[in-house]
DNA sequence: GCGCAACTGACAATAACATGTCAGTTCGAT
DNA sequence: ATCGAACTGACATGTTATTGTCAGTTGCGC
């Protein structure tokens, strides 16, 4: 096997949350101890965010990664307001997110790409939670590929705080605002949700399945 | 020299956007022709935009080059969220900009990390304007790191357009607008624009350095 | 067509890299 | 402190990748 499947694979084993030796790695690939510490080495200073303690063993997060790209100026502009955009999120997870990825893009690429702390300061807006809605994005998402229910509770006309189940099919951006479509259960139809009007999100264990009249091809389209 | 500072070296003198010849960068870098001829092919099977037509020699338009990164699952959906809000921006070129963007993340992430065209769907926005004032984000961005003056037209107040000479200083998001600062020329003050009330913004030739009075530190602080 | 220069394929020589061995060194547990 | 296992540095050896040579092949201009 080559170094880099086996890069690769190393990877791939640790992403399991366990932990795994050194030796226990080299039998594994069929090669010495030295070879793995080796390996170690490079992966961590290529970014992977694995530990390693004396005689405890490695294990890492679960990563993905993203291969040498060439980019032109104007995707690396896009990049960067992207994470801009998403930079000023109120959620601390994802900004936590935002601002690691910055860092990593920053290091990644040469100075006259990368953001400018001068130059792209994010005030602390007093309308801060105004992208408040985005915490839920990766819930939502998550959801909709897996299909899987979600119980969402939605400030609804009125002041009215409401609990649904819901099977979550689709999310748009509208304007400045992002919807998601979903089946209602509660109501029993379709619905539309403004995703910064989500006060909580929290996967189901049950799944779904397409059924007649409940899939996005089934929606009426809207009148104009 | 290894061949990987080699492929870099390359890359760099292709962007000047003059035509190199294949036996020109051979003598550059003291290796034959026929390793040049191999350099390229893998340089534009990893994405560079080179052309090379028999007898003319090759150019390339600038690009950064971008490592690989290990990414979490969260820097991904930073990534992915980012690009689908600059998606929807109005103006061509940054939305031709994204969708290539999108299209080399979608080749070169595993399928489970990329954008799904059914889940994230955009609207073709009846608000299609929402997002307007991002077109002039890189001019403003490239202004401010160059330091150079800037003509704009701005829609101000009482429906009437002013045209102006500003000395782009920052860019902030604020709420869900992004507002430039800078010393305006014309009223001899400093100002703070909204960048989607900004209807045309032209660089211009001249250059402005910092002068006392007129920098961001000497802007005085909004009063509480 | 013909000539010429650009380019490609194949292969042996060679440079670069990866690996294992082994002799140290570090660090925690006793 | 002392032991032992985990780890690191150094180097010889094996393996892979890179390179130049050279003999084709392509495509353009005449």
């Amino acid at each position: 096997m080559s170094r880099p499947d086996r890069l690769t694979k190393i990877m791939q084993t640790l992403q399991d949350g366990r932990l795994h030796t050194a030796q226990e790695l080299a039998d594994a690939f069929a090669v010495s101890p030295r070879t793995i510490y080796r390996d170690m080495d490079d992966l961590m200073a290529s970014g992977l965010p694995a530990k390693g303690a004396r005689g405890i063993g490695y294990q890492a997060q679960p990563v993905t990664t993203l291969p040498s790209l060439h980019l032109t100026d104007e995707e690396i502009e896009v990049l960067n307001l992207g994470l801009a955009i998403v930079s000023e999120a109120a959620d601390p997870d994802l900004r936590r997110a935002a601002t690691s990825l910055g860092a990593k893009l920053e290091t990644a690429l040469p100075q006259h790409a990368t953001l400018d702390a001068q130059t792209w300061a994010y005030a602390a807006s007093s309308f801060g939670d105004s992208a408040r809605g985005l915490s839920h994005m990766p819930t939502l998402r998550a959801a909709i590929r897996a299909k899987q229910k979600l119980r969402i509770t939605y400030h609804s006309k009125g002041d009215r705080i409401t609990s649904r189940i819901i099977r979550p099919l689709k999310l748009e951006h509208w304007a400045r605002v992002w919807v998601l479509t979903a089946w209602c259960e509660t109501r029993n139809d379709f619905r539309e949700f403004r995703v910064d009007l989500i006060q909580s999100a929290q996967a189901q264990p049950q799944m779904f399945v397409d059924e007649v009249g409940k899939t996005l091809d089934d929606m009426p389209s809207p009148q104009a």
